[in-house]
DNA sequence: CGGTCTCACGACACTTTTGCGACAGCGCCG
DNA sequence: CGGCGCTGTCGCAAAAGTGTCGTGAGACCG
């Protein structure tokens, strides 16, 4: 979980208003000034979601989405618009910038969660689901908590997210720059090979008696949430 | 309980009077004096009702009802006007906004706090609950009183909104913050770990010799009420 | 069937996060 | 006033979790 938001606002003030509010909603949020900045931050992580400011400077707002929908990795990255109140509100309406929402100035930070929210839940329900299984494993995000076959499995925070990431796409093989990348976060410097040990504790605590082991290694490749080891 | 009203009154000292009967009747209480400062409080953070003066400066009464009606997080929140004599003939507009409830000035403080509370048991029933239970941990709103398996326990305030809290959702796990948010109200300005402060006086207040420990420490996640410590 | 490569795993030194006792400040009440 | 109950902050020690390394077992390849 912890859906990934960039916020792309200039007025600082509001930048800080809504970093402050989506990460107590539970998101976690990156900021950017201008359009320039935006850019960067996109290649070095693509967000799940971008909250982006009609005006800015450097590169336009309608120009930074423009360039989402042209990179490979962005191209289904919703973006959610600030518009001031005249402001061409149209145009986005009419939705040639290929902005999936907007929400326009002044408004109420409980109306932008609820589209966050509503986005998100169109495009990446994975992210927003409170409940992942597979097989006999359970986990439960509100509750913060992992049982297999209504047993207690205790994990740290480091193998608890590896195990939610991997439950987003059970079966599927990933290798470590990209659990890396979306377990510690894109700009953390930390061995490739810590992945394994990591792996190899979620395996323990998910160990049962009798029971396949849950964690496929592909060699060379990576790894995959997939029963038959 | 403790639901969160917020009063939008220009008038001083009709604010604090309310303010003050409102506290005493168990409610939080945010002040707004006036409509764009109404505003802005409902987006830090969305009351549970709304007492809404009919005449305000900046932005009206009834636009204020009108924006609250227009946020997705904010359609369903209650909201009570307060009209001066000589709006009678504006009562039946002031429905027709979309408030849900009336009084006349001057009204009586006590029929205002009945009002308050019909809409509330109305529309939030679990705010409303005179007794939540848990194990054998029984919190009676009413009486302000909490007992684990019939023997009484003293809390403080904090301890007791506290708990009141993590009661609306057992099993669940919050955050510090969410926890601040929720116990000490958004915009106060505490120590983060102060929630481990009190988690702490909580937890001993709490503690029955043999039984478990009711609340659940997740580490770097937060604290959750929930049998199995 | 050796030579390589890759991975599992235990050990360990280091960080981060929590629990807890101590303490000073504050508002209240007799 | 002076005590009392409550609060918020500190600092420290314990607990829990983290990242790196070395070793050895197995997998893959020609």
């Amino acid at each position: 979980m912890t859906p990934y938001v960039l916020v792309v606002e200039d007025e600082d003030a509001l930048a800080t208003l809504l970093d402050y509010n989506l990460m107590k909603e539970g998101f976690r949020v990156e900021r950017a000034a201008d359009g320039e900045e935006a850019l960067l931050r996109v290649a070095e992580e693509p967000p799940d979601l971008v909250v982006l400011d009609w005006m800015l400077p450097k590169v336009s707002g309608v120009e930074v989405c423009r360039q989402l929908r042209a990179g490979s990795e962005t191209r289904r990255t919703p973006v959610l618009m600030l518009t001031a109140r005249g402001e061409e509100a149209d145009k986005v309406r009419g939705l040639d910038t290929g902005a999936d929402d907007y929400v326009v100035k002044p408004f109420a930070m409980s109306e932008l969660v609820a589209r966050i929210r509503a986005l998100l839940r169109r495009t990446r329900p994975e992210l927003m689901e409170e409940r992942l299984e597979y097989a006999d494993l359970v986990l439960d995000r509100a509750r913060h908590r992992v049982t297999r076959g209504d047993k207690d499995v205790h994990l740290g925070p480091t193998e608890y997210r590896l195990l939610d990431f991997l439950m987003q796409r059970p079966g599927r093989v990933f290798s470590r720059e990209r659990l890396l990348d979306a377990v510690w976060g894109a700009n953390t410097y930390v061995e490739v090979r810590t992945v394994d040990v990591h792996v190899g504790r979620l395996r323990k605590a998910l160990r049962r008696e009798g029971e396949p082991d849950l964690i496929r290694t592909v060699r060379s490749a990576g790894y995959a949430l997939d029963l038959e080891g």
